[in-house]
DNA sequence: GTCTATAAGAAGATAGAC
DNA sequence: GTCTATCTTCTTATAGAC
């Protein structure tokens, strides 16, 4: 655990550009944050920016990457949190309403993102997909508990909503939205 | 009816540039595409683009002014045919239906202005939701014939519903997921 | 590892000839 | 109305000094 940081006091470079990127690439768009964005924002050069990443499309590779990590680990606290089928996936809604603000002002991370570089960067969007998946498997699995029978039409059923909420909530900057939609899958999940 | 084009045998440029840029404004996104997109897309200059229109910003504004009349010929189209609301609302699904290629290819094309706009250019976002609000207008409007007081909600709940399903199937490019979803959200207003 | 300088190109926009 | 030419700024990326 502290061997990551052993031979700094702080954070390196190469970890505030990319926590810096990911930021940027969430709030202001992909193709919108430019390397003069980054490297003014952590008031380092954009030749330092191109020492650590050749490319744009490498530090958005590198950002997916980190991304990815956080949320398997997040499946991996879930579920050694909770065992029941339904807590799993209710804690999987209440995520939505814990970010609130951030889906008020940004929508989803995962679906803004995946929008913007599936309109003319296929091979970009494939990136972002895989953040997709490792969601879909996962509520699949839970699902899995409940009917293995039924369970990837419901992971893409409850996709669906999620996605629909977060899309809602960000058009029209409501959270009062939010709540209401996230309380109507709360009352489909019980249903089941 | 004819006098639009009295003088012309066919389109005006400017009409030309304003469906090109329709397409590829929805096809690339808004930021991927230039000036010199559209003006090679038809033959033309780029000067002359600008001579149509004085900045992008007033292409996109003069492209959504379209757009809203096209949806508000759509909806009194609909109400001419049916009268029933949940006909009226199981057209609104129809329409997802019949444009399955280009939700699988390119998304709602409502949907994905608006989170391309909105993540820094708020101006903009403004009003490409008001193409959004005709939806949810005319949507609250036919469930007040169902029961006025949950008209409100449940315009919110079907548009996200809708805007879900469109996401889920763009994102996987998967018809399927178009079909069981318009199928769930059919039962959904039988339901009411 | 970090900087400055610079290239090479694309973008939105303007000027002026036809 | 349409064109070519040009301007300015931004963007990605490279080269070379420190």
């Amino acid at each position: 655990m502290w061997l990551k940081n052993m031979n700094t006091q702080t954070q390196s470079n190469r970890e505030r550009i990319i926590k810096v990127a990911y930021q940027l690439f969430y709030t202001k768009g992909y193709n919108q944050t430019s390397f003069a964005d980054v490297a003014n924002e952590l008031g380092i050069s954009k030749g330092n920016l191109h020492y650590h990443f050749p490319s744009k499309g490498a530090l958005l590779n590198t950002v997916i990457a980190l991304r990815k990590q956080q949320i398997i680990e997040m499946f991996a606290q879930w579920d050694g949190e909770f065992s029941d089928a339904k807590d799993r996936l209710k804690r999987f809604i209440q995520m939505m309403i814990n970010n609130e603000a951030n889906l008020v002002r940004y929508g989803c991370p995962l679906g803004s993102l995946n929008v913007e570089l599936g309109k003319d960067q296929r091979d970009l969007q494939g990136m972002s997909r895989e953040m997709f998946d490792l969601y879909q498997h996962w509520l699949e699995k839970v699902f899995t508990q409940l009917d293995s029978k039924k369970s990837k039409a419901r992971s893409l059923h409850l996709l669906s909503m999620t996605q629909g909420t977060a899309m809602m909530t960000y058009i029209y900057s409501d959270s009062k939205l939010l709540k209401d939609e996230c309380n109507a899958i709360n009352e489909w999940i019980d249903s089941l």
